[in-house]
DNA sequence: TCCTTTAATTTGTGATCACATTTTTATGTA
DNA sequence: TACATAAAAATGTGATCACAAATTAAAGGA
């Protein structure tokens, strides 16, 4: 039982159907956050059923929460339709390397050029993201690896969700379901003293003196530095 | 008591589970590959119970084929959760514009050295090309705007599909979903009198003498050239 | 004819059951 | 202990029902 306390087992009726949003909705969004933060391995199993019960909910709408987790590549199916958190290999974390080379950059453009008339937005966005960075600095020296791991990718969809760019916010979604357990792991491997975020620094100056080509160079970096420690560590399965 | 004559009518039991593979991935990739050649139109109203019965199944395998296409951006959900084929925006197809540039020369690039090194490959590629870009060009003068759509995606993709790139393909066929059902309606209105496939013999000679440079500034130049035709239209909304 | 109001239909979503298959655990044998 | 075999539990998938909400059709009134 690697789970422990994952807020489970608490009688929340869900009501007789749901309340503001749908059912499978909210465990799509909580499974989808956890995943991108790193917080689940990859190769552990998951099934329609444990997953309904851990919310507390029939297995309907875990289904389709699974549906579309597998949809965007954070679950994969195994050669007998039994589902799991997708594992790595080195051609994948390649193509993802180029996928968010050529997506991120961009999206950050778009971010700038959607602040760029509009001062208070980007202030607050600055804010948002110099508080993310000390919680991050922290985190680091501390060695909590978790919390690193959450904390970089608030970072980054903090500065991607403001380009309104719903489509590519997408893609780079996916792309962060597919290597974020991953992620996880290596760092947990390697521990938090090889990172940095000296492209963390310059992305929120870029933002501050609304600097595009600066700004697309410092997330470029910042891609390339975290890829690069990533496969410092040799990308053999990790199994629990 | 809705036994007795099941009310179904046809007696294509759909066996008791399954056949080869699974119902709802049957429905899936035929309404994926409908959706990608232009064969449904944008904002037409998709819904589980009569996909379920075009397709003679129960609504169990409709919902999650639905479910999938939401996921990647093929459908789109409504205020009161009703689904449709998404529509197009302006923003929107300046996103997907966007991301196309980015990721097909990248794709384009990766097929290239999938090739290298495989003749047989190669020309087995070339001839696919060729081949459908015979009937693309027949399918032009002919005014045929339903084949030139699905013989436009059978042709780019055939090109994709041969980089072994799993990540980036799905990135691009979620695009081809976005967009695909909005392209059929513009070329519909315009006509396939604009429609030129000069790109697509470059992108062929350059897979023949492994030119990767002149490859991706094909891809390019044929991205531009159909984003900017359909930009031509404006982007109001095409309701039935 | 046009608008309001009411009834009927359609629809999304959750819950539950059935069944074949797979996975795991238990059991027996050498 | 090691391994093959059998029993038991778990799992994916399809089918069906219930219910609230929304859409559409029908009816009524001016």
């Amino acid at each position: 039982m690697p789970a422990a306390e994952t807020a489970s087992a608490i009688e929340i009726i869900p009501k007789s159907t749901e309340q503001g949003g749908a059912m499978h909705e909210k465990v799509y969004a909580t499974l989808k956050s956890a995943l991108i933060a790193g917080q689940l391995a990859p190769g552990r199993a998951v099934s329609v059923r444990r997953l309904a019960a851990e919310f507390s909910v029939s297995a309907m709408p875990a289904r389709e929460a699974i549906r579309r987790l597998v949809a965007v590549g954070a679950l994969e199916l195994t050669a007998t339709r039994r589902v799991m958190i997708a594992q790595m290999t080195p051609e994948k974390m390649e193509e993802i390397k180029q996928a968010r080379l050529a997506l991120e950059p961009i999206l950050s453009e778009f971010t700038l050029s959607a602040i760029a008339q509009k001062p208070r937005a980007r202030n607050r966005l600055v804010k948002t993201l110099e508080d993310i960075d000390v919680n991050l600095d922290e985190a680091i020296h501390r060695g909590d690896v978790l919390a690193y791991a959450k904390l970089n990718s608030d970072f980054h969809f903090a500065l991607y969700r403001q380009a309104g760019a719903h489509v590519l916010l997408s893609l780079v979604e996916s792309l962060w379901l597919q290597f974020g357990p991953f992620m996880r792991v290596v760092i947990g491997r390697l521990g938090t003293s090889c990172l940095v975020d000296d492209q963390h620094k310059e992305i929120i100056e870029a933002v501050e003196t609304l600097d595009a080509a600066k700004l697309k160079e410092a997330v470029r970096a910042d891609i390339l530095h975290g890829m690069h420690t990533i496969s410092l560590d040799e990308v053999q399965d990790s199994q629990a």
